[in-house]
DNA sequence: ATTATCTATAGATCTATAGATAATGC
DNA sequence: ATTATCTATAGATCTATAGATAATGC
């Protein structure tokens, strides 16, 4: 159900925002509609009206965390001509997405513990955009000479998958090694070792 | 309820099991203990004889995974001398727990998506020994001399997280990108890569 | 007139308990 | 005698639907 007011606009795009929170904390099963239903201070049945059910909720929520962390990377990269450059600006721009938006990194890192998908058939469905985003870039490298013929999935899970880790993990690792993954010192201690990492990764010979 | 004769020990286990595999595809939340049963084969209130409640039975499948990973990883490092070497013994033993138990790696996966830890009030509470296994590997190396004073919760995400999207991701990436993390070449290539950013982002100077 | 939201409820869960029955080892 | 497992059920959910009511814009 697409909204036709501003105000039901509005109220579609909280129980987005909403549910994302919700879903990020503490995953698909275990969310209920109606903490989202109070989050946004509607009531239950209102969220079906925008949403044909709980599964169509959550897909809502991952098609807009990826979409928008799709179009936030390709206007980071779009200009950047050196391979090298592109590949850190795709990571920096992944790494300033997740930072500002930690609940899609928290649902990003559950949907690679999701085995097989129970809850949808196909696990590229939404995250497509951002494999294909890394794996044409690792294609331009590749082909300059820039970078080793490295698997860009192995790159993935070496390198990139540390974003996630760096965002989720700020709160879980006891009340003596928290951080605040947004302070400016904090991340550029850890975007320096991204980016010492990628470098090493890639590099040829 | 610990069981007292051989057949209630074997039916313990076998829940331990079976519940690890289900809590690891699809999360606590969404884990039913009737799917745990069907599992092994038993009635659901069966379950409740040996675990006082179904949070207890998630307890000690954490419990149990990281008793297991540490004392893995203890075996492997004892003996080794050499600061960089004990790291890698390290990131090996890990990976190659986490490659030979995979609903232990998805488990840890989704223990660093879950915020605030909505289930119990300590996040640390059966991690720690990880925790304190690469503090003590860290102190030593920093110590001698052999690394640069890096943060070990840095290193930790940066590098030892991988581990965990190596083995989680092999099914998520979509047909065309699947791989099975235990094939003795697809690890070699990621055991060679994790090693090399090991080695960088501890190096001095 | 149409869109948005609500109340009430059907129908299907799920965890946990109570208490009976079956299996086991002394 | 004790341990292990089962049946039956209480009590509390949760999603989704039906249909009434309130708010909005033409």
């Amino acid at each position: 159900m697409r909204p036709v007011h501003a105000r039901g606009e509005e109220t579609r795009q909280s129980i987005l925002e909403a549910a994302e929170s919700i879903f990020a904390d503490i995953g698909y099963g275990a969310a209920r509609l109606d903490q989202v239903a109070q989050a946004v201070g509607i009531r239950r049945p209102s969220i079906l009206y925008y949403f044909a059910s709980k599964q169509d909720l959550y897909d809502a929520v991952e098609a807009d965390i990826f979409a928008s962390m799709h179009a936030f990377a390709q206007e980071r990269i779009q200009g950047v001509t050196d391979p090298l450059d592109r590949l850190l600006a795709l990571l920096d721009a992944w790494l300033d997405f997740n930072v500002a938006r930690p609940s899609a990194a928290r649902i990003i890192q559950r949907l690679v513990a999701d085995a097989a998908t129970p809850r949808r058939n196909n696990p590229t469905e939404f995250s497509f955009s951002a494999l294909e985003d890394i794996e044409a870039v690792f294609a331009d490298g590749v082909r300059a000479g820039a970078f080793r013929p490295l698997s860009p999935m192995l790159f993935l899970n070496g390198v990139a998958g540390s974003v996630l880790f760096y965002v989720c993990n700020s709160g879980q690792l006891g009340d003596t090694r928290r951080y605040d993954p947004a302070d400016p010192a904090e991340l550029a201690r850890f975007r320096a070792l991204l980016h010492l990492l990628a470098r090493t990764a890639v590099r040829p010979g």
